[in-house]
DNA sequence: AACTATTTATAAGA
DNA sequence: TTCTTATAAATAGTT
């Protein structure tokens, strides 16, 4: 990291040493807030100059992280899947976790319209312009969802049609040989991915437009794609 | 330091968040095991991640440097107040909560038309629809609003008088107050850690620690600041 | 977990 | 010493 590169081992020249010695410090420290901003991370660095001058951060306090620590690493001593910690950390921790929650709860509520009754006009018209963005954002997006999908020479309809050809099909199947369609369907389950329901298409199962009146069909929907 | 810059402040992503923090710890310990060899000094790490999980580095050993530390901190404060009780219980109550965060948060990012691009037609147009309902209430309540204030006798331009009031008997307070105010700020400074601040106290105040400070704030910036 | 385009840190020079 | 700059190293976003 810089003009040349060097070895990692004690520096030998004094003046040298210490140069690097507060410009690395520096950048340890830097790198330490940092780590505690980004990932919400309790933080503790000490360091001892050559010199005995002491240098450290601590985004809690040092006391706290310290004794953390002692709870932490003497009872993680004998396995590592339990941790335990301080109690009294935790306590804190889930109070303010609540807090969190209920915030987030009250933000989601006046997003949804509710829970505004008693807002006034500067804040209602925060929360539309915020709503109006949403909603440009959604249907920017439902765009590019049917492009996709009609790149994909699948649009939902083709998709649906397949899909009920492919039923009917197994429904055949199943009234020919009734003994083998079980086997087979175990088969198709197995060969399946996993699914992350995000990713997953909605197809109009829930509209009448497209029920299905034989249990098996049912059963193969809901194995193929997935719901909510 | 990588494809893009990024602002240091909470990663809201988790899963990125995870990933810095694996990354970024990683890159710490590196930097404070080379500060150690290259200029002989005594360093020592804790990281504690969010689920509790602690990490560390030193050189020396772990137990001698905080010991050290202790002597040659001015704070003398060590009495190490032990609590323990169901620590495990209060870790799991955690862990629930911070589920429960999760998904308020996804919910909320959603509703802002956030984090959609894998999401398809069926669950598009579904959000639509809660955005416009949503959108209808919030006119609604902003016409009832006006009726409200105007039956108040209490317009805007009345409401801001109002709140101009407000505001300068605030100042008469704050002027009066000032002594006070020293102090408290006095008491912050301390508990800061005491590498060169100049470079680190802005990140250290945008920690979540201090985000929900003002109630006014709050009540103001609803909409943009609570999705923390 | 690997890969790079970038940003950041820093070794050496001024 | 502090500032600058060429270069090494770290890492954010991507695959």
């Amino acid at each position: 990291m810089g003009r040349g590169k060097i070895e990692i081992k004690r520096i030998e020249n004094t003046t040298n040493r210490q140069v690097t010695f507060c410009k690395r410090r520096n950048g340890l420290m830097k790198k330490a807030c940092e780590l505690s901003v980004l990932c919400d991370a309790e933080v503790a660095v000490i360091v001892f100059s050559t010199r005995g001058r002491v240098h450290e951060f601590a985004n809690h306090s040092m006391k706290k992280t310290i004794e953390r620590y002692k709870k932490a690493s003497t009872d993680n001593s004998y396995g590592g899947t339990i941790t335990e910690a301080n109690t009294q950390y935790w306590q804190q921790e889930a109070a303010k976790l609540r807090q969190q929650i209920e915030n987030l709860e009250n933000t989601n509520r006046r997003l949804l319209g509710d829970g505004i009754t008693n807002m006034k006009q500067k804040d209602l018209k925060q929360l539309e312009q915020k709503i109006d963005k949403a909603h440009a954002k959604v249907r920017k997006r439902k765009e590019d969802a049917i492009l996709e999908e009609i790149n994909n020479g699948r649009t939902m309809e083709g998709q649906i049609q397949q899909e009920n050809g492919y039923l009917r099909e197994r429904i055949m199947e199943n009234q020919c040989n009734q003994n083998t369609n079980m086997l087979l369907s175990h088969t198709e389950y197995d060969a399946l991915p996993a699914f992350d329901t995000r990713n997953f298409i909605h197809a109009n199962f829930m509209n009448p437009a497209h029920r299905f009146e034989s249990q098996e069909q049912t059963a193969l929907q809901l194995g193929s794609v997935n719901f909510y």
